[in-house]
DNA sequence: AAATTCTCCTGAAGGC
DNA sequence: TGCCTTCAGGAGAATT
């Protein structure tokens, strides 16, 4: 399921082969996504460059002179690059087209989105209310100690919170809590301001270390060529109730905190 | 206000 | 083998 790294890495894989590049058609074959991809869609995007690709939290954005294409992959979303007349399969559900490729958005669950706005995106619905980002600066312990203060909510939770910073989904919440050694349900009022200092820098170093490794590829997520991403070989709770923990050998737990699965040490994580 | 639950959807996996 | 049930999950909306 694509959480930053995954955005990320599809960010840059796409990118050399749609910045500076005229949209030559857009073909909706299944609007049925998150919301429905807008009609107007090919009358304002085709004929126009691109003239970046950007990320901000999870949504990838392409930037056109009259506006921005908004994409987000959900949970099972991915961009492919084709050859144009590539036939398309199940699920796909959207191309933008140009000389000699197609970017084609692929959603089996179809949690994904594929928005259009004329103006700023930074003030889009979607946008505007969104946490820092993980990797920038903005994001500090003393940022967290604030968002923290007097609140009960379990930590993990906070972190997957898009409010609170960005990106950061099941996967990437889990790992970097192991990593700083914080039970992922502890409650996050009381946690040290020492302790969010080190957390900070594990999820700092869970994403870089991620994205240099393409992402990690868990059923759907495949990079803009097909070819998978490979930090899923680095996980070292996500997915591995029962297995020995890495650090100490005792099995790693599993809880679920906000329905969402959460693995644990219950001895190197406090 | 903060926290929790619900909801969308479909493929995979498990049970019998 | 095959049908059935359960589960996964991002994030906005609804509810407590």
């Amino acid at each position: 399921m694509p959480e930053l790294p995954e955005v990320e890495t599809t960010r840059r894989g796409i990118a050399p082969h749609v910045e500076g590049h005229r949209v030559s058609e857009v073909v909706i074959r299944q609007p049925r996504l998150r919301w429905p991809i807008p009609d107007e869609l090919p009358i304002e995007l085709t004929g126009q460059w691109i003239n970046s690709v950007e990320r901000r939290a999870k949504y990838l954005l392409l930037q056109a002179n009259s506006g921005t294409l908004i994409l987000h992959l959900g949970m099972s979303g991915s961009l492919r690059l084709v050859p144009v007349q590539t036939p398309a399969g199940p699920h796909d559900h959207l191309d933008i087209c140009f000389e000699n490729r197609c970017l084609r958005l692929h959603d089996p669950r179809r949690f994904g989105a594929a928005l259009w706005t004329r103006a700023d995106p930074a003030q889009h619905p979607l946008l505007s209310k969104l946490g820092p980002e993980p990797l920038e600066d903005a994001f500090d312990s003393a940022y967290l100690h604030g968002v923290a203060q007097g609140r009960k909510v379990a930590i993990k939770n906070l972190l997957m919170d898009s409010k609170t910073v960005v990106g950061v989904g099941n996967i990437y919440a889990n790992e970097s809590l192991f990593r700083a050694g914080i039970h992922p349900g502890r409650a996050v009022g009381g946690v040290s301001r020492k302790r969010l200092e080190r957390l900070v820098a594990c999820i700092k170093q869970v994403l870089k270390q991620a994205i240099e490794q393409g992402g990690a590829t868990l059923r759907d997520f495949t990079r803009e060529d097909g070819r998978p991403g490979y930090f899923a070989q680095q996980l070292q709770v996500y997915g591995r109730e029962g297995e020995p923990c890495s650090n100490c050998g005792r099995l790693i737990k599993l809880i679920r905190l906000g329905q969402r699965a959460s693995y644990f040490c219950s001895h190197c994580q406090r």
